[in-house]
DNA sequence: CTTGCAAAGTTAGTGGTGCTAACTTATGTA
DNA sequence: TACATAAGTTAGCACCACTAACTTTGCAAG
């Protein structure tokens, strides 16, 4: 990350976007996606509270680029996590998962603005195109764990079943709704035993 | 509802905290939780910007008002769900969730206030408790369907994880993430499957 | 090399917001 | 009937999103 508090050389920043993302990032971590401002965030990379709107029209752009940006490093983050352990098992299901709430605990800001409705975010069809990206890892996962192609029904089902868990564990556990309720054992059971329950597959 | 046009007769208005909690539950489904403004609210009843601080110390404060009633309704819904049902069957199990689901999507706007994490939300003993109600039906029904008591490991175990279903499936339909993804063919067939892949009973 | 233009900054200003302080009016109780 | 208190009011502060008009800078064409 390049330096917020030294004076910049020049009257253009040259990188101002970036680290305004990058700023919304923070802030959004620290102080909620509704406790951020834009005026901060300008303040944070050390330009004046009207630069921003010179790279973004309005606060929701703002706030859907990082989401966008987050979107990626989700996708990454579970292809990585599936190709650590063999095409179609068990094991590379459950890392998805894994994955994805391994995200969310470190970034339960960005994840409540990656998979919360800010304003705009349904009818961007860059946004929707990265959803479909991420979706499809766990697509391939089950199509390969149950011998079938990625578009057919049970597949798609399936995953669909699979994403609700996790997706509400997410949920359930970055918003703390779980104190006092239930104190989950062991995370990587839980997600091994939905994953074979759902599946209906023994082993391997 | 009282009318919201009419000017009040007296100077006090005698239901002002109740007046509130229902603007607030309109603005908040049309304009989302972060749209929403206490002044607005005040406008819709009838008052200044200034009077709802009589009633509740903050913003946030409000919201968390609105959602405890909005837990007692969810408690509610869930509670009268199962008892259509035999006890312990599937289909109460099924059903609970239906309700749980029917909820989020007849006022997504409250059902993210309920399970969001607003500002406050988590140190508030009173909405801890009502959280715990809640969770109870679920405890109960899996408790009596499995034949064990609430108190055990399996039964929280069982009821965490279809809660984790449910409750994904919730917030992916209503911040519309689903959108050329899956398209759910009958909405109670899935609610069944899962329970009965979670619970891992095979009828009744 | 100059000139001009567009990109990317700036300041200043508007209207809305959360919230407080100080004031006013109504109400229930001694 | 007196009065404390609950529940309204207006006025005002600091902050925010966003716009308009201006300024600085880098680049590219002549």
């Amino acid at each position: 990350m390049s330096d917020l508090t030294t004076p910049r050389s020049s009257y253009h920043h040259g990188d101002l976007r970036a680290q305004l993302i990058a700023a919304v990032r923070e802030l959004v971590e620290t102080h909620g996606p509704d406790g951020f401002s834009v005026a901060e965030a300008a303040r944070r990379a050390g330009v004046s509270s009207a630069a921003p709107y010179k790279h973004f029209k309005d606060r929701p752009e703002l706030l859907r680029a990082v989401a966008s940006e987050g979107m990626d490093r989700l996708r990454d983050a579970m292809q990585a996590a599936a190709s650590r352990h063999p095409a179609g098992s068990i094991a590379a299901i459950a890392a998805i998962g894994q994955a994805y709430v391994d995200f969310a605990r470190s970034g339960p800001g960005v994840f409540r603005l990656v998979f919360g409705l800010t304003e705009g975010h349904d009818q961007d069809p860059h946004l929707e195109e990265k959803g479909a990206g991420c979706f499809a890892v766990v697509l391939r996962a089950v199509a390969t764990a149950i011998g079938q192609p990625a578009d057919n029904p049970t597949v798609k089902s399936r995953a669909y079943a699979l994403w609700t868990c996790v997706h509400g564990h997410c949920f359930l556990t970055i918003d703390r709704k779980t104190k006092g309720k239930f104190e989950m054992p062991d995370e990587w059971t839980f997600l091994t035993e939905i994953s074979t329950s759902i599946l209906g597959v023994s082993s391997t």
